[in-house]
DNA sequence: CTCAGCGGGAGGTCCCCTCAC
DNA sequence: GTGAGGGGACCTCCCGCTGAG
């Protein structure tokens, strides 16, 4: 599949940029499960930024940044306004909050707060089983789903809008309450996917009812290596930064070999091996604090 | 300057993944000039690939995409017809090129080749000078800059729009041959702000000429590590994706020390030999070509 | 259930203009 | 020059609706 990607972006002629950018969104919105808009809103806030900064280096002079950057000095304003709001009353702006969107992540947290289960009672809300009922029901609910109870969609959908209204999300359709179909049916997707909730059947139900099937939202797949790369790649740009303008602790290596596989274990061993050696020999209280990042794999023709 | 960012983003709680875009912004707008929207034009382009990838991945199934995501059926059909248009005709989707904008590499060469100028004759576009004029002039007009002509602004505009047709960038404003006043304002403090033209004003011109001042265009500062800097961070992550993917060749190591200054010199070149020796250890001709990517720096608090 | 088309509103990117300091 | 305001064009993101296969 990642092989299809490269193929299309080298057919398009996709540049070394763009092609940070498509892994950033194809992370930010196949992965972890963020909205289109959402990505597209978290650049449009980065380049505010970006422009809100060049806005006090050049003494906060409006026209002089919207000519730098080709914004009107309105938008400018506008832009400006935004960010000091954001800055004063302390509250974050628009991003994609690096993990999963909060909404998605609150859902079982809420769902345990408020329709709790204790064994014993009857596991559907607003519903009482008998012992057939019962037994029928276990069939379909694994042992190591959470203990809470069934609900319907109706009672999900309410779930998901009270997620969003506690999220700092709510910000598109403006102060509405309600979240719309479209939205309400993308989530549900979201948490079926995710295998956060369970759609469960059950014979004696005209309605099909939810179940919690996870402690928390995760996207399929690796999910902490997920979140390391994303941590790793923000540290190693930092870093970079500092050799780009080059201070005295920054250091950057770029090293091209070939391994057989034979002996790849071995070389990484020793690889990991030899580097905190070096960390611990040139390790000096008091010193400064030096973070090093370092990644290798299959030279990729198509990043060279 | 810097730290001023850090502590902006800090204070706004932002998170890692939107730190990485803010670098990204900050970087493609106000080290190489890139457009405000342009900016923005690539991020949406990189999220359409996304949304294109995960249609590719959900059997060319409109609906389901969309809900996917969370975009209309109806946008993902545009999308889809977009992205698939370019492939057929081959032509690169808009994005930021990686470098500088194009149009701002192109008006040096440009210049060139339709203002020639050879010494010993007049260097104003369209005009002959006296000796005492031509004596002025030079005093303007250092020995290294380029031998082309001076302009005035009319010629220099017309300039950029040429360079704007050649480039792929002029699908804004539709096909319409002429730039706004706006975007050529912009341009024009593009290039006097990077220094690849100066503005001259002659006595004896009642209007202030243009010169070239340099052979390419390039932003203020240290360009060839700025262009490594996202070479270096584009290849870094898709190294890092084999690791999350477990593939066999991936390896990542994150390490923390602390320096003293009196060491440091030693401690990097140690580790640069190092890196070399085990390379060569493990090299192994017709094995699989690998690529290892390194970064250190001072351990920022707000990047962890 | 998917695809297709229609409608609308809000907000953002662009363009240009005038007027007071 | 700069700030502040007006206008309008166009596109995109969201929302809802209907009907055809």
């Amino acid at each position: 599949m990642h092989v299809e990607h490269f193929q299309l972006a080298k057919e398009l002629k996709v540049e070394k940029i763009d092609l940070l950018l498509l892994q950033l969104a194809n992370h930010a919105i196949k992965e972890f499960g963020h909205r289109y808009g959402s990505f597209l809103d978290a650049a449009s806030t980065a380049a505010k930024f970006a422009i809100y900064i060049s806005f006090l280096e050049n003494g906060r002079n409006f026209r002089k940044t919207g000519v730098a950057h080709h914004v009107e000095p309105k938008r400018v304003r506008e832009i400006v306004k935004e960010i000091e709001h954001a800055i004063r009353e302390n509250t974050s702006l628009k991003g994609l909050s690096s993990k999963e969107p909060d909404y998605l992540i609150g859902i079982p947290h809420l769902w345990k707060e408020k329709y709790p289960w204790k064994p014993g009672t009857s596991r559907i809300s607003g519903r009482s089983l008998d012992s057939l009922e019962e037994k029928q029901l276990t069939l379909h609910i694994p042992k190591h789903f959470p203990k809470v109870l069934l609900i319907d969609e109706g009672e999900l959908n309410s779930l998901i809008e009270e997620m969003r209204l506690l999220s700092a999300d709510n910000n598109s359709s403006k102060n509405s309450n309600t979240c719309s179909e479209a939205l309400l049916e993308h989530i549900r997707y979201r948490l079926r996917h995710s295998e956060t909730i369970v759609q469960v059947t059950l014979p004696f139900m005209e309605l099909p009812l939810y179940a919690l099937a996870s402690n928390s939202y995760a996207p399929k797949g690796q999910c902490e290596r997920l979140e390391n790369m994303v941590d790793d790649t923000t540290r190693f740009i930092f870093l970079l930064k500092q050799w780009v303008q080059e201070e005295a602790y920054a250091f950057r290596a770029l090293e091209t070999l070939t391994l057989s596989p034979s002996i790849r274990e071995q070389a990484f061993q020793e690889l990991d091996e030899m580097l905190r050696q070096w960390g611990d020999k040139y390790h000096c209280d008091g010193g400064e604090p030096i973070i090093l990042q370092m990644a290798l794999g299959k030279c990729d023709e198509d990043i060279l």
